[in-house]
DNA sequence: TTCGTTGCCGAAACCGGTTTCGGAACAAAC
DNA sequence: GTTTGTTCCGAAACCGGTTTCGGCAACGAA
């Protein structure tokens, strides 16, 4: 009475059986051969000769024979599918490269005959079991890891179940050992922050502060550790109160950045590990009088399209998405057709897009910190509540 | 030489066979059953008594078995996944939403064991192709199509190949008939118009202004229909100066309404089918010295992220893309599973985000009109050209 | 007692590919 | 003229499920 509601759907779901699908058989009949010899042609097996091999793959072409991937992954255990999936209680972090990211895996695995499948976790701990779901389900043979933390639970299941997979970003950040065994794609943000601190020195900026991400994820020291080198290359003295970390999100950006500004010696210019904090501090600023770009220099990261729409544009370090997907995908292809993890790994750079946030410094500190105390003091009539 | 390069990369993908998993042969034999009992068991089939169902698919639960989806594709013909094809050359249209929605479809998806599949397409034309060969392939039961246009040739493609589809948009604005087979799940936009044509009014303006979207899509007619749907509510009387269409970016949102406001009798109000038009338009008045909210009022649509951060914030009518895709999702595999289509069919509503971009005139149109060529002639030396 | 029914289940075919195994044909070596 | 070894292909098993078909027991009616 209940059970058997799944038989009743089933039963009235009757489509289309008469498809124009070219079968192997049909094919291995067209030809005049076994279905085996055709099967092993196609896949290049080197039993048959060259010549048949030929053969059959300009007659599969002009036939329009495409085997199906599942009838295939049930002798063979490959679906040709790579997933990835998403975290969907994150904040609005990775949500503009997303399509971007998309549309370069999409391309590198479908020019390749696979298919990209996708799936969400509402945390953290749901992404280890949805993971281990899919393994279980065989319905994908490799994972692509997206947003890497620097202690990352995923990477430890997938290497206990010995199945492929990449990185988006680096992991284990303090113990490198971590990272032996997985290949991996990334961006250089500490090049990009190291470029920046030099940018802003070249300009004359003597105190320039730095506000970081989440320490959970990799990048954020990373990036940091690219601001320390900027400045130790640009013979400026690393300040401790000058950095600041966490900011994960537009508030957090411009809480962390404003604190910076009521230094008594505040930065002149300021490198945010993201574009949303960045510009989550250029409106905080730009409400209590601040001049973007004059009073204060910004360089932010991640070139999301806001940056360019904001005023004044913000300089920014721009991460190009769709090729990393594009990479990210190879890759794992490459891994599971049997590549050796280890080589499989690739750094690349994120390129300056220069907009009006920043250049020469227009006060000392000592003079920007008389001009906040000056804001201050005006804009607070007595709301201390 | 080169053809067998498939094979040596083959051989050496040895991964571990040794999977935990409990196949059906393995459960029937713990319960002392035949496969073909226990796989009609579990699939509900009338013809296993009562009793022996429930055995089988405690047992089932108990040791963890899950049919492998593409095992059973080989003789169902059907996948269990959904698939969506991205149009990767878009303008960065419904970029933020993507996230969102790919979540509540997953979710989706998910619940009821399915997979979802993404793959992307460069042009109309390339979807198109792109659809065929998932078809062919088998790789996906059913399609979700996004961003409808007014005559959609994905629509036709499907229903010829009589694969189940599902629009996120209606289709066919102006000829009905075309939309009778299919099912459909959207947003009604031309409400939202109708709603802030009356909030405007309300505030006591008398001039209003449209700026569309591009006449390709077909939300684009339907906005327009809503926005003259509230003048008649208002009593207000339609001006067709006041109606410009086509604004698919930010630039032409900014274009098409600052052209608007160059009319002997500008309107003190604007009406934008997208928020992006709308954010283009306020970034540009701004630079002109209008006072957005108080020069001119603006409401826009869609809800995107960018409208909390601008300032003032824009008003908006927000669309909940996760509830969209959880809903598209449900949909579609009801259909697969047999429903008819012609049923399956919502119609929701967006929700009105106050911001600080609209509100009573300040100005009358002549008013208006006298500051804005008041600042014409102070900004232009002359600069013709 | 015999003859349909009916309820429930097992044997075997089947889906569309891949892979193992062995054998025919031919050339080279003895 | 055998023997040995290659080269190349076909027959059949196989992957993990689903579905068809038929058989056996139990039961009611003739």
């Amino acid at each position: 009475m209940t059970a058997n509601s799944s038989y009743q759907r089933r039963s009235s779901a009757n489509r289309s059986p008469v498809s124009g699908r070219v079968k192997l058989d049909e094919l291995a009949a067209h030809l005049g051969l076994s279905k085996s010899t055709v099967s092993r042609a196609m896949n290049g097996y080197p039993d048959i000769s060259e010549s048949t091999q030929m053969r059959v793959k300009t007659a599969a072409r002009k036939l329009g024979y495409r085997p199906l991937s599942h009838a295939q992954a049930i002798r063979t255990g490959q679906v040709r599918a790579i997933a990835m999936v998403l975290n969907s209680d994150e904040p609005d972090q990775h949500n503009p490269f997303l399509q971007d990211f998309l549309a370069g895996a999409c391309e590198a695995a479908s020019s390749l005959d696979w298919t990209m499948t996708i799936s969400t976790a509402t945390s953290d701990r749901d992404t280890l079991n949805v993971l281990r779901r899919l393994v279980e389900e065989r319905k994908a043979d490799g994972f692509i890891l997206p947003r890497t933390a620097v202690k990352d639970s995923r990477v430890g299941l997938l290497r206990d179940l010995k199945v492929p997979h990449i990185l988006y970003g680096r992991t284990g950040y303090g113990q490198p050992n971590n990272l032996e065994e997985t290949s991996w794609f990334d961006i250089a943000g500490e090049t990009a922050m190291r470029k920046a601190v030099l940018r802003l020195a070249g300009f004359g900026h003597k105190r320039i502060g730095f506000v970081g991400s989440d320490p959970k994820f990799n990048y954020s020291h990373l990036r940091r550790d690219g601001y320390l080198e900027g400045l130790r290359e640009a013979g400026l003295s690393a300040d401790p109160a000058l950095i600041r970390d966490g900011a994960r999100t537009r508030d957090d950006g411009a809480a962390q950045a404003m604190a910076l500004m009521q230094l008594d010696q505040p930065p002149t210019a300021i490198v945010f590990a993201t574009d949303l904090a960045a510009l989550g501090f250029c409106s905080a600023a730009q409400d209590q009088g601040f001049e973007i770009g004059r009073d204060v220099a910004v360089i932010g990261y991640d070139g999301i399209p806001e940056c360019r729409y904001a005023r004044p544009a913000l300089t920014t370090f721009a991460v190009e998405s769709r090729t990393a997907g594009q990479r990210l995908a190879t890759l794992l292809i490459r891994q599971i057709r049997g590549e050796d993890p280890t080589t499989l790994r690739e750094l690349t750079e994120a390129t300056l897009v220069e907009g009006g946030s920043d250049g020469p410094p227009q006060l000392s500190p000592s003079e920007l910190s008389k001009k906040i105390r000056h804001h201050k003091d005006q804009n607070r009539g007595g709301n201390h509540r």
